[in-house]
DNA sequence: GCTGGGAATGTGCACGTTCACAAATGTGAA
DNA sequence: TTCACATTTGTGAACGTGCACATTCCCAGC
């Protein structure tokens, strides 16, 4: 009422100070809850702050403290739906913590492009940097470039990584398997996805591993690039011979494009052909037939995720790193192979 | 090499400035691309912002001049495939404009959920903020927030309004519906999404603009929620009377219930009944039938966004609002009703 | 050589906050 | 009353950058 020099900008600490006839540094007290404050001053304070609409300056605390309360996240392909449930998730878990979320999509996964995007989240100062790019070269390319700050890869590198949480695609991609299996099939296919994604990889591997366990021969898996597309054509291109009574998919989508050729070449499926697939995508209960396959916790990826790099950054969170195990949901896609 | 006085901390501007021996303004003006300095002078400075790896503080940076360069984001159901798409783009045309984007998601859309998310947006200082919540609720009780920001919304409001953008959803619902009419079909239901999304309402809009256009009486809409599991007990319910030929539904997802549940009474589609959706996820062109579906050009609305956004902020862009209009892609899942 | 004037560079302060330290105030016992 | 000590409050400097202004340099024209 009686000061109004506070002209454009707005109001700072000291505007608050004045008005309240107190020094900076006793609403400074108040804004971080030190203890030894008198009630009535605190009140007196954050009465005229709540006048006054007084907002932090984020960008001078940043200074001073030289920390950015923000975390930074790195992704590729993120409008899919596996991603982005889980940066849904980790924006949420990082703001419950009272954290920022900075995304940098990344534009190529070459050397340049990750630089690029690195760069663009350093410059922000973030704290940590959540990596959701599951592409083995993306996680190497980051192992070199030696960032200062901790970061938590979404997917693991394979190795036991203390830094990497993931859903254990291996076995999910043998409970697919046996899965198959266990219900007579022994020409089994996989379609797996692009050779240089870690999951991709992974879930290879487990269909390979359960199927020597099991004794039962198989071939090269075929190599696709996770949409219903390639999955269509791949269809297409193995009913020519058709010398297999199932097929594990890789991921929902390119199970999707299969049964479409599948259906298109006139069988029926599961009769004549068993399908699986990876991910349990919401639409896949709904697919014709309604798809068998191997869910995964998104959102719990994403949660777990911050609590480990909140852990880096000396922050709490539980920060047990360790996999989460899938599930199989079986639907109609799957069934006894006819002879 | 002769001064190491650079103890734990960020090297800064003065510790750049000490030893290329110029002052800490002149490495400013380098950082800044001042016009008047000396080429030798300029080389010399980034040499030694090399060799310190040098980084500007961005804190700093946004202290003094009172500009955060960041955008926020509000977002909802930001999992989805045409929010996560038009997110990336936004994240990719901002970055380019030299912008961070900070996302913060809604936990609910009641106004305390609202106020939060805003709450935590200009905490962080953005200069705009874009709204991907496109119920009518968001954008009411936004309006009357009075932000000291510019933002833009994603979604028409239905008014004219100059900081919205949006797919012309009216338009996409009466091609779509034009369409079933043209092939003949007469008794054709609309399964419209959740009342309070901005969207839904306008393509329920254009459903009964064109019916009454083209006088064919209709029904109510049904009100659904997006997911294909509605679609799947709609369709079941729907089929215990089975007085239509045609389906118009306000999504893929839910027409891809529908579909399952129409398949499930043994009728063919669209011999039987012929289904229309909206969005045209990727997986559309897969599902049995590939569906006939409006599409909608996510990423390009997530550019324009910016676009238009930027342009509040003076910083270019071109700015021009107006609604992009979808594109019918016809497929198998529509075709003339047999009596 | 001197002067004028533009180009190049330097000086000091401001931005809003926190930190380290100092000062004031209050409380209870001697 | 006085002292010891805890509680509460205040003072001044720092964080890294950009701005306004001042100064120095350089070169052309007399």
């Amino acid at each position: 009422m009686t000061v109004d020099s506070t002209r454009g900008r707005a109001p700072s600490i000291r505007d608050v100070a004045r008005l309240a006839g107190v020094s900076h540094q006793t609403v400074s007290r108040v804004l971080n809850d030190h203890p030894s404050i008198r009630e009535t001053t605190k009140a007196r304070v954050q009465q005229v702050m709540e006048d006054l609409q007084y907002r932090p300056n984020r960008a001078a605390r940043a200074l001073v403290k030289g920390r950015s309360r923000t975390i930074g996240v790195l992704s590729a392909s993120s409008s899919q739906y596996g991603p982005a449930s889980s940066i849904a998730a980790i924006q949420d878990a990082a703001r419950a913590a009272g954290f920022y979320v900075n995304t940098a999509n990344l534009t190529s996964i070459d050397r340049g492009g990750i630089e690029a995007a690195v760069d663009h989240l350093m410059s922000q100062a973030v704290e940590g940097i959540v990596v959701i790019a599951p592409q083995v070269r993306v996680s190497e390319t980051l192992a070199q470039l030696s960032l200062d700050v901790p970061f938590v890869t979404l997917q693991s590198t394979g190795r036991d990584d203390e830094h990497a949480l993931s859903v254990d695609q291996i076995a999910g991609a043998r409970m697919a398997t046996r899965h198959l299996i266990d219900l007579g099939h022994r020409d089994i296919y996989h379609l797996a996805g692009p050779q240089d994604w870690i999951e991709a990889e992974a879930r290879m591997r487990g269909f390979l591993a359960e199927m020597s366990a099991m004794d039962v021969p198989t071939t090269a898996p075929i190599l696709g690039d996770w949409t219903a597309e390639f999955g269509y054509y791949a269809g297409r291109e193995l009913l020519r011979v058709r010398d297999f009574t199932a097929i594990f998919s890789s991921n929902d989508q390119m199970a999707l494009g299969l049964m479409h050729a599948i259906r298109e070449a006139g069988l029926d499926i599961p009769r004549d052909v068993s399908i699986v697939g990876f991910d349990d995508i919401p639409e896949a209960a709904h697919f014709f037939p309604p798809l068998t396959t191997v869910r995964q916790d998104f959102p719990e990826l994403g949660r777990r995720c911050i609590s480990l790099l909140l852990g880096d950054l000396g922050e709490g969170g539980d920060a047990y790193a360790g996999a989460i195990v899938p599930a199989l949901i079986v639907r109609n896609s799957s069934g006894p192979p006819s002879f």
